[in-house]
DNA sequence: AGCACGCCGACT
DNA sequence: GTCGGCGTGCTC
């Protein structure tokens, strides 16, 4: 109830004082790596120009470290920054006069040697400014900065003298005057009105409004009186009741909010204070924190381990510092077990783990299991919580109290002290990866660097582990020929710190004890793993079976009803059709900003129909007839889970069902209900997309049935295999994990295809050795090494242009293939034209990097470039 | 971002 | 001749 001791760090401390004793030889000026706007685009590329030091001068009295968070004055702004290095002399390139003080001190000793070290090697390796990768590791608003404003001075405006204005200013008036502060931001006005500048001035001159500028908003810890009990026996010359006041206190732990303490002994704070004043307690401010609070979950206690889980979890045990660790868990065998019991350990020793997790909301029973567990030393941290919640997680974290963190992708970045063990689940899904903005970071290579500075174990856990990190155990201690592609230079540091990163690799050369390979080949309990049977949708529709519904699938949905089972229907879109196309002419209905067909939407049963782009999130209304010949024979093409849904109803009336796609499950919450409702017994089937593969554990399902494995299988990169693999036996896995043995059906039009036959015999071994050796024949990873160019830009030439241009200046060399320039698979995104060039490296070139400076040089401000290192997406 | 400085077209 | 458009460049 209470927040026991919480150590917090100093916060700001605001010296206004005025105190002149400081030493003679102390550093006055301190270099600031200044957060200002225009250093990155709103879309997330970086800009040209170098990250620039400014210097500053300390007011007497504020005690700056380096690495620091600062407030300083910029221009006309405040904004933050971070301290870089002290100085005794200010520059003499700088007149004294031009120096400004820096403001205050937002947060001090935030940036520890090795957590500084690891965002130096993501702004290197990514390409990232520096100052962008620390935004990103910072809960926002922490390094916000001011706001413009303008508010409205009514006492000076004559009553109906506005004649004389432009229109636009007398359109901001209004804005004005339709509020009553008449109080609004630049930002906001500049957005509803054309020519805002303009009528901005015309208004201030009459000095009818002004403008002020809107301090940072930190959020600001919430503090609460607190009373302590200071005396373990009460002194005799006390009343009786002043005795009864702290017998009640001492009953409750000798601590208790003062609102509380009042309403408990129905008392007044003059009684309190009267007790203060005697010595008795203590009343003081402390700081209360806002925490997400999941739903209060029974606890949960150990349970027993089979051999591998106990192999494995000794394993981890052992290993003291860095080293890398994969276990491979086929789907119900486990690991969250040994996840858990890897960690108890390490609380004990007031240490803290960190478990990394593709999507939160996908897995709230994980994070239940996880705070039946451990209960309240559980931290969620992920892009979710509001601004208060984040940063007050965030300051939880930096207490250095052992607990769990639990987060998505950004909390790789959790400032947590005392780390004992990095945790990534499920660590072959793509979500991991970040395509924009900048730093375009895998979270599994930045944990595996923060591992290694942090000298911690990292553990991967997985199914379907991917190929980076099947290839670094199985080859581990023989050198994988992975090879960094860090840009070198660092452009400032702390110094000292050891390793220079010029050549450091994203995954550390291997020595024979820093790789594990922990195998959980069996389900618990002996449990066998589902059985997959391929259905052949050609030969159904040659026997007369239109459905898109198999008869085994009928069959299998038939019985679930009658035994009383659940199953999982696996779709690949969702949405209704993807595309819709008139029968007559063959004119298919396009997104006006995109290159795409338009998904078919039913917003509900009898609801408007709706034609909705993927890709932009266009939507307009389902036309009655073809806008190119007037036919009224519209027709939807490809099964998404909303016709999925319908056919069902159709042909299974007595099946009750729930939808489990993006559409369904965007408001807060949602998951947990949806998936809450389905273990109750509320329907017998779950249909939905990709989000049914991540991790969920129903214990009743015993039918999975994916509709259409085909869509999976043909994307054209290079990784389209192994997605569809992950997502294929990942979707399987989720059959049969009860009592009850579990029955998979995969409907396809290409049974041979090699990918449907490996899922079909759960040999992950077969797969990725097949696989291998098309990606080592062709130099993709985990051999050869990637980075993607992305262009893009309203105009279609221009962006063309560019890119040729791009690609003509880059180094031609041994070992580096370059790839187009192309357009990129859907060129027009958003009325965005789009182009790429892809640099593959062979494993054993030396890279040399071109320079991505001159690069930048070549791109006009009209085109945005990304350089995204070791890219996953490759649309 | 915000604001200065600075260079070209339409008006007094 | 000047006012004022907004097109680059700087902010310690």
């Amino acid at each position: 109830m209470y927040i026991n001791d919480v150590n917090l760090p100093p916060l700001v401390v605001a010296q206004s004082g005025q105190s002149y004793d400081v030493g003679i030889n102390k550093n006055q000026w301190v270099e600031v790596l200044v957060d200002f706007p225009g250093i990155t685009k709103e879309d997330g590329t970086a800009q040209q120009q170098e990250e620039k030091l400014y210097t500053y001068r300390l007011p007497p009295g504020l005690e700056v470290k380096p690495g620091d968070i600062l407030s300083v004055p910029f221009g006309r702004q405040q904004v933050g920054g971070i301290a870089i290095r002290l100085l005794a002399q200010p520059p003499t390139n700088l007149a004294a006069e031009n120096i400004r003080d820096v403001e205050d001190i937002i947060h001090s000793k935030f940036f520890q040697p090795s957590y500084w070290q690891l965002l130096e090697r993501v702004s290197d390796y990514y390409y990232t400014p520096f100052i962008q990768v620390i935004r990103t590791a910072l809960p926002p608003g922490l390094l916000g900065r001011s706001h413009s404003r303008l508010r409205l001075k009514r006492e000076n405006i004559p009553y109906g003298a506005d004649e004389f204005l432009s229109l636009p200013a007398r359109e901001l008036l209004k804005i004005l005057q339709s509020q009553a502060e008449g109080d609004y931001s630049f930002k906001f006005l500049r957005r509803q009105i054309k020519g805002f500048d303009r009528a901005k001035k015309q208004l201030i001159q009459r000095s009818w409004v002004e403008t002020y500028m809107e301090l940072p908003k930190y959020s600001k810890p919430q503090t609460k009186l607190i009373v302590t009990l200071t005396v373990s026996v009460p002194p005799i010359d006390l009343s009786k009741r002043q005795r009864e006041i702290l017998e009640v206190l001492k009953r409750h732990g000798g601590e208790l909010w003062l609102n509380e303490f009042l309403q408990i002994c129905n008392t007044t704070t003059p009684t309190l204070k009267k007790l203060e004043d005697q010595g008795c307690i203590v009343i003081q401010q402390r700081e209360i924190l806002r925490s997400e609070n999941g739903p209060t979950v029974a606890a949960d206690q150990p349970k027993s381990l089979n051999a591998a889980q106990f192999q494995a979890l000794s394993t981890i045990k052992e290993i003291k510092g860095y080293a890398i660790l994969l276990l491979h868990g086929v789907t119900g065998s486990g690991k969250t077990e040994v996840y858990l019991q890897a960690i108890a350990p390490l609380l004990a020793q007031g240490k803290s783990a960190l478990v990394l997790v593709p999507e939160i909301g996908l897995t709230p029973q994980l994070t239940d299991r996880f705070r039946a567990r451990f209960g309240n030393k559980i931290n969620v941290y992920h892009s979710a919580l509001s601004a208060g919640e984040r940063y007050d997680t965030w300051r939880q974290m930096l207490t250095g109290e052992p607990q769990v963190v639990i987060g998505t992708r950004s909390a790789v970045f959790a400032p947590l002290p005392n780390l004992g063990l990095i945790i990534l689940d499920e660590e072959h899904d793509n979500s991991f990866k970040q395509d924009s903005p900048i730093p375009t970071y895998h979270a599994r290579t930045v944990a595996q660097w923060r591992a290694e500075l942090e000298n911690c174990p990292l553990l991967l856990g997985s199914a379907t582990p991917s190929l980076e990190s099947w290839v670094r155990v199985r080859d581990r201690g023989a050198g994988s020929g992975e090879r960094g592609l860090g840009s070198g230079e660092r452009r400032f540091g702390q110094g000292g710190q050891g390793s220079n990163f010029s050549s450091h690799t994203p995954h550390t050369p291997h020595t024979p004890h820093t790789s594990h390979y922990l195998s959980l080949p069996e389900r618990i309990h002996s449990r066998p793993l589902p059985s997959v049977e391929i259905v052949d949708m050609r030969q159904e529709l040659q026997q007369g079976n239109r459905s898109i519904f198999s008869r085994s699938l009928q069959d299998a949905l038939q019985q679930l009803k009658q035994r009383n089972q659940q199953g999982i229907l696996f779709i690949h879109r969702r949405g209704h059709s993807t595309f819709v196309s008139c029968r007559n002419c063959g004119y298919v209905l396009e997104c006006p900003h995109c290159d795409v067909s338009l998904s078919y939407h039913q917003t509900e049963a009898e609801g408007p129909q709706i034609l909705r782009c993927h890709y932009c999130n266009y939507a307009r209304s389902h036309p009655k007839n073809c806008p190119e010949c007037s036919s009224p024979y519209l027709k939807f093409f490809g099964s998404g889970t909303q016709r999925v849904a319908q056919e069902l109803t159709k042909q299974f009336p007595e099946l009750r069902f729930i939808r489990f796609d993006s559409d369904t499950t965007r408001t807060k919450g949602a998951h947990r209900t949806l998936i809450t409702q389905f273990a109750n017994g509320e329907a017998d089937l779950l249909i939905g997309t990709q989000m049914l593969t991540k991790g969920l554990d129903l214990p009743q399902v015993t039918l999975v049935g994916v509709v259409a494995a085909d869509g999976l299988l043909y994307l054209s990169d290079y990784r389209a295999s192994e997605r569809a693999f992950q997502t294929l036996a990942q979707v399987a896995g989720r059959a049969g994990r009860g009592e009850e043995p579990g029955r998979v059906i995969v409907q396809t039009y290409t049974p041979e295809h090699p990918v449907i036959e490996t899922v079909q015999n759960h040999d992950y071994q077969s797969f990725t050795n097949t696989e291998l050796e098309q990606r080592q024949a062709l130099n993709y990873p985990p051999y050869g090494r990637l980075i993607l160019l992305r262009l893009s830009s309203l105009d279609p030439i221009e962006v063309q242009n560019v890119a040729q241009l791009i690609a003509a200046a880059l180094p031609q060399q041994q070992g580096l293939d370059l790839l187009g320039p192309a357009p990129a698979n859907i060129l027009r995104v958003a009325n965005r034209y789009r182009w790429q060039i892809l640099l593959k490296f062979a494993p054993n070139a030396l890279p040399q990097l071109p320079d991505w400076e001159q690069v930048r040089q070549l791109c006009p401000a009209s085109v945005s470039l990304t350089i995204d290192i070791d890219p996953i997406n490759m649309m």
